[in-house]
DNA sequence: TTCCGGGCTA
DNA sequence: TAGCCCGGAA
């Protein structure tokens, strides 16, 4: 690995590069619903928890349905969390339905039904982190927080530290993204979003579109020849086909489409798919256990049903 | 057909 | 640190 360069001394123009990209973003940004002059910090955090894993184009339907049905916390805190778990629908990993939900009773019963903007009162939240919670405080407040997910750590990784592609999460990065907000705090909000921006729609971790980017002169990789300098790589994916994940998810299938519960067996088999592949003949009633340790199904005298 | 992105909890 | 879901990109 190179050894990078003393830090911010030879960097040329920090406030520079947020101005132009900021910019870039005022024209450039998709035109997202939870995006809308007006949307509540309550519809801000059902956006942030659907996105924390899941495209944007998968979520706008789930989020539009989902703030229309439930458009405060104590909407949704009053329901059973099964509604909330049939309502993620296919968005992936259930578990941040229940957590949503969660989250929701915890902002009814403690915060007066008021989303709070204090980043260490969002982190108190259930399902909610590092990323989400100054997420929230930024974009739903207007707070002065540094935002870093994994678009925006891409986008550090090669622009300031002329990485190829980002790590793992390091202890720096939101200090080198507070190193570049602008001290106004809704420049600063901007800015935070247009990094995200950038890192979502150009540079991007496979295929990313140098030619197009609106900071390509300010980039440290670029500068460097695009050298393949990246640390190790993430360890890779376990593979879905034949996971537990898979298993999980078709049960949770099953479960959410039924008006009634449905007997052990069925879940069993479900779990097995199309294919009943005898590979791991544990792998049924683990999934089915894991789902029930997670309260993401609860048995009732045999049947399983949503919580 | 395979690969991989995405933040959180325990 | 491992585990979690699904769909679109390669």
């Amino acid at each position: 690995m190179p050894t990078s360069r003393s830090v911010p001394a030879s960097t040329p123009d920090r406030a520079g590069l947020a101005r132009t990209l900021s910019n870039w973003f005022a024209h450039a940004a998709r035109d997202l619903p939870w995006r809308a002059q007006g949307t509540s910090p309550w519809a801000v955090l059902v956006s942030e928890f659907m996105l924390q894993q899941t495209q944007v184009d998968r979520v706008i339907p789930r989020w539009t349905a989902w703030i229309e049905r439930w458009p405060t916390p104590s909407a949704l805190a009053a329901e059973v969390p099964g509604e909330a778990v049939r309502a993620w629908d296919r968005l992936g990993y259930p578990r941040r339905a229940l957590w949503l939900h969660r989250a929701a009773v915890e902002i009814a019963t403690l915060h007066g039904d008021v989303v709070p903007r204090d980043v260490q009162q969002l982190l108190a939240l259930t399902g909610i982190g590092p990323y989400t919670a100054r997420a929230v405080a930024a974009f739903a407040y207007g707070e002065h927080h540094p935002v870093v997910d994994t678009n925006t750590r891409r986008v550090l990784a090669r622009a300031i530290h002329g990485i190829a592609a980002a790590g793992m999460p390091r202890s720096t990065d939101l200090d080198d993204m507070a190193a570049l907000l602008p001290p106004d705090p809704a420049e600063a909000a901007v800015f935070n979003a247009a990094a995200m921006e950038l890192g979502a729609i150009v540079c991007t971790a496979r295929t990313p579109l140098c030619d197009a980017c609106p900071i390509a002169a300010w980039c440290e990789w670029r500068g460097a020849g695009y050298p393949d300098n990246s640390p190790e790589k993430r360890p890779k994916q376990a593979k879905f086909e034949g996971s537990d994940r898979q298993a999980r998810g078709r049960i949770m299938a099953l479960v959410r489409r039924s008006a009634e519960p449905v007997s052990r067996d069925a879940a069993l088999n479900a779990a097995r798919g199309k294919h009943r592949e005898p590979h791991d003949v544990t792998q049924p009633q683990r999934a089915y256990d894991s789902l029930i340790a997670d309260g993401l199904i609860v048995e009732l005298e045999g049947r399983a049903q949503l919580p």
